[in-house]
Formats: structure tokens, sequence, C-alpha cells
DNA sequence: ACTTTATGTGTAACCGGTTACACATAGCAG
DNA sequence: CTGCTATGTGTAACCGGTTACACATAAAGT
């Protein structure tokens, strides 16, 4: 391994003033630059990141925590955060913590004991003070608490958006498909469409899903028909509950949306490659990972007057499993 | 911060005997210990890891370079290497590439300046000896070569059967999809599949993709089409691709698998939702992972006779966009 | 001519761990 | 009783950077 102390040798000057040239701080005559980018070059030097970051406190990694990233909302979040991070030479550590609050505290400790800059969290025990003790800014994403910086979409909002559309295009009989109980914003969402939907008249039932996974929306969607065979509108959970149901819906027999009207949740890629399209509330995913990543870059810098919350907006996606007007 | 000093005084003892007691290495009172945990405890301490990565010029970190975490086949891959390489203590620096060069060296780079353990590269320059110079233990994944451990399913392989199960279903004018010419793994099945056809007397037709984007499968969908608006049999570039094509064939009010049919490639976890459900090859992602992280934990333990290649099998997955017998 | 200030460079302490080495004591063999 | 080994603990060097501080010189101000 080539060090500061082999470029020092080589260019004939002091480590300090390596170091100087390396940060472009201090003073440093032109020669003597010269002379160091040179040998830096002809060593092909690349500083240690890691002694920089013990004696400074603070390496240029950013902790990111996310609930799963086989879930495929998270992968753009993910994306969006590090693009943007990057632009700041930063780079993540990356941890699922599968919602296991053990998971979730042994990544925060090894995030900690990397001397992270920094971290943003998308995981749901927010509630636990886990974060408290930290030193370390954090910034929340998909989820909120006043306590910390966060990005997130009003679920309440697209909950209502959903139910709204949907008695709008005419459904009668409605189930509403609940996320998981421990999921808070599955539970905005929710909250959000019997907000809407206690204010009319129309009948509506309600489905509890426990998971997100993909192999167990297929479940779900069965399950949904089985209890409700008549339902002619579904507010999904998100978008892989609403594919799933397409799905169980085609195979049997029903029409969509003649018979059946779905909108989803999220908007992930393959919604728009389902057949039909599906019709979803869409969460701008990239770019909350974009917003998280400026906020928390902020906090870094320090920088006076930053916003402590955005929220996205949330918007309804027309395609074919809601009915046109 | 808790250091190792403030260890050492709570428990009346030197810092290398609180060094001893964490690494449970040299020889330490019974009592010692004792005292020495309580303080730890009493004072929630845990270890820098980045003193100690320096000290030893090796993190307890593992650097991950993935194309895009956007591609549902690539977060499968990625869970398996996170999930066993916890298991010893591992932890991920992510890096997509994006396919592109200059990002991949970029990535390499920090993985160095973080005094990685070993990296896991799933990206397409390798040819271009870029990770020779390193002494890094890396494993290749989803890609061979000779020169360094890898993982990887048979794509030539792979290729061979959707072409033989296509034929064998009775298509006649079989169109083959070629994925990106830089992408290797798409390469080879592209060539199985070709392998086969040229043996037979089936007519067939090449169109070349060049990305495996959502928003661009719904393109090559729609000039498959314009194209080869006859072809009754498809062989899918992926699984994204393959849902595209099933999609455009229910606008344009094709039968599948009666008019079309259809075989995608890796079984991502949303091929078994579409409708009808994408028949496929699979490619197994999640134990990929794991055999990728395994082996590279053999490598850095120097553990002997370790098999610097591994084959994955590859397999059709029968649903419902080929016909039955 | 004499401060003062700006510029340029080196020495050494420091970050928080690990470990080589020195030293001390106890147990045991001869 | 002496010498050797096993056990237990501390001191200090070391990992590869950064930076406070000291020192030297040149330019500018009075």
């Amino acid at each position: 391994m080539i060090t500061i102390k082999d470029v020092a040798r080589e260019a004939g000057v002091s480590v300090a003033t390596v170091s100087r040239v390396l940060n472009e701080n201090g003073y440093v005559g032109e020669e003597t630059k010269k002379k160091v980018q040179k040998a830096m070059n002809t060593l092909n030097y690349s500083p240690n990141e890691v002694a920089r970051s013990l004696y400074k406190r603070e390496s240029k990694l950013i902790g990111l925590l996310l609930p799963d990233i086989t879930n495929p909302f998270f992968p753009q979040l993910a994306r969006g955060i590090e693009d943007t991070v990057n632009q700041s030479g930063y780079r993540l550590l990356l941890g699922n913590s599968d919602e296991e609050l053990e998971k979730e505290l042994d990544y925060i400790q090894t995030f900690v004991q990397n001397n992270v800059v920094g971290m943003i969290s998308a995981t749901n025990h927010v509630d636990q003070n886990i974060y408290d003790a930290l030193q370390i800014p954090l910034v929340l994403l998909d989820r909120t608490t006043d306590q910390y910086p966060s990005v997130y979409s009003d679920g309440r909002e697209g909950g209502r958006l959903a139910a709204r559309t949907l008695i709008e295009k005419g459904a009668k009989r409605i189930t509403l498909m609940k996320g998981p109980a421990h999921v808070k914003p599955a539970q905005d969402r929710f909250k959000g469409a019997v907000d809407v939907l206690s204010e009319t008249d129309i009948d509506f039932s309600v489905l509890a899903t426990t998971s997100y996974s993909f192999e167990d929306a297929k479940g779900w969607a069965e399950e949904l028909f089985q209890k409700y065979p008549n339902t002619d509108g579904v507010i999904a959970s998100n978008d892989i509950v609403g594919i799933a149901i397409i799905h169980e819906a085609l195979r049997l027999g029903k029409r969509i949306p003649e018979d059946l009207q779905i909108i989803g949740y999220d908007d992930i890629p393959q919604s728009s490659l389902s057949y039909p399209p599906l019709s979803t509330i869409r969460q701008p995913a990239y770019e909350m990972g974009q917003a998280a990543a400026e906020l928390l870059l902020q906090t870094i810098k320090k920088e006076p007057g930053v916003e402590t919350t955005i929220e996205m907006p949330v918007e309804f996606i027309e395609r074919d499993t809601t009915r046109k007007e």
C-alpha cells in the first residue's frame, strides 16, 4: 500500500506538505505543489480513508437502513439517495432490517462504529427512541416523527385520493386492504381511505394483510375473492398486492375494469407493465430518496434554516384498472 | 465517544488488557476480565471499527458492486450476499455502476480506501483488467473469467433450454431477443438459443435490445410486434422484457399461449404475478448471492481447496405463457 | 531600519485501537 | 534452592492520515 510517507519521500517534502496539497488547505508553494502532485501520480497514490476518518472522527460513509431492498419500492429510494450523496463524495453502507428491531440496532451500531457522517432510515422502530442517544445526523425516509428531519409522502392524502377516485368511478362495494399494522405509512393510507369512505353511504369491507412479500401477495388476492367475491373496487395496500389481485381476478374470469376496479399504491416500475396496466397512487420514490439525501447533506453541513420535514406530493396515475369517464 | 481508555480507567486496568478481553486473546485473569466487562457494560462501550481497521489494515466491510439495484434480479443477489456475510460480522458497502466504467473504478477505489476485506462484483468491465492490481479478494457474480473465483449460472444452457422448450411446445416462428451487447450473461443466453435454433429448420429472427430498464421494455415489445407481427414464440432477454411482451401482446388482442408463447429469463418474483404467469428460465438469484458470499468468505479465511468457480443450475419454470402438452 | 504580516515548510502529537516486548509472579521440575 | 515455563499485566510503538505549533523567509507598512 502506498502511503503518504512514500509520496513525501518521492517528492522530497514532509508528510504535512503532502497532506496540504491533498486537502487544498494551508500554504503550499506552487513548485512544491507540482512536485507533490507528480509524486502522487507516479506512485498512483490514493489516500487511506480509514486513517483520515480516525483522526477526523468522521468518514465519508452514510448509513442507509431499509426494510427490504427486495421490495421494488426501496431500490428506487436507494438510487435516489446514492446518486445524490455520490455527488458530494459520500458512499453508502447498506442494511436491510427486515423490520426486525435487533437487526436494526445492529446496523445502527455498525454505522456508529464506522464513523458514518449521517444516516437515513426507512424503518419502523422510530418510536422506540433507539435513535435518541445518537450523535449522528439522521433523516427519516418514508416515516415521520416531530423529533427528526424526515421526508415522506402524504399517505393519509394518498389513501383519501384512492378512495375518492374509486367512488367517483362508480365502485359500490369497495374492499380496503390494510397493510401490516407495524408499518406506519401503510396505516396512514388505510386511515385516509377510511376517512373518505366513512363519510359516504358506500359499503366497504376491510381485509388485513400482514406482509408485503411477493409470495404472500398471491395469498391475499385469493383470500380477497373468497371473502368478498362481489367486491367491485379494491384499494390495494401496495402495487405488488394490486398486481396479484389483477392476476387473480383475471384467473377468475372477472373483467377489469368493468366488473372490478383496482387501485394500487407506490407506482413501482412494473405497474405500468401489468395487463391491464395498474392505476395507482404514485409516490415519487426516486425523488424522495434525493430529497432525503439533500436534507441529510444540509444537516451535515449545518446549513441554517434547513426545513426539517419535507412532504412529497402524492398523485393518482390513471391507467386501465379503473374506469374512464 | 466512549473509548478504550475510558473503559481502562473505569476498570482500573491498562488499555492492553481491555483490548485483550475484547478480542479474547492473550492472557487475562478471570477477575480482571469480569471487571473489564462490567466497565464496558456500564459505559456502554462499543469499539471503534475505524481504529481497529487502521491498525489491522482490514475492515469488517465488503464491497458490493452491482449494475443497478433497480433491476429486480439484483436485490435478490444482494440479499443472498448480505444475509450470509452478516453471519460472519461483515457489512456491505454498496455501489451501483450503471455499467459505466468510471463509476465502477470510483467504487473500487473507495473500497480499497476503506480497507474492505473483499469484494463481490457483478459488473461488466471484468475484461479490462481493472481488478488485476488489486490485492483484495474478489469474487465475480453473474460473470466469469478464468482469472477470478466466480459464481454464475449457465447462461448458455439457459438459452438452449429456452429454445429447446419453445420448439418442443410447437413454436414455428421464433423471435429471439438479444440483450445488451456489453452484458456478458445476456450474450451467453443468446448464443445458447442460437446454438439450438441453428440446428433446426425453424425460422427465427433476432431483435436486439440495448437496455434492461422498465421504461425501455415497453418499447422493445412494441418494436417486436411491428417488425415480427406473426411471431408465435418469443425468447425474451429477461423477465422484465417478457412481462412487457405479455402486456403488449394482450393489448394487441393476441391469445397467450395459443397465438403466442413467451419464455422469460431470471424468474424475478413478479413473474409469477403477471397474467398469464410468465414461463421462464430460472436463475437462483438468492442462492447465487449466498454462494458468492461463501466463496468470498472462504477466500478471505484462506481455506484450502476452495473451488474457484461455481456454476449454478438453470431451470425451466413452466407457467402459463407456454403451452402444456 | 524595524515591525508586522503573509507565505511556505517541517516536527510531532493525536485519532482509538492492537500488539510486541518487558516485567512480575507463581508453579513446577530437577 | 535454582531455573524454566505458564500466566497476567502494563508501556509504548504502530497503523496512515491531519493539524497545532514552531520556525524561516519574504514582502509590506511605518
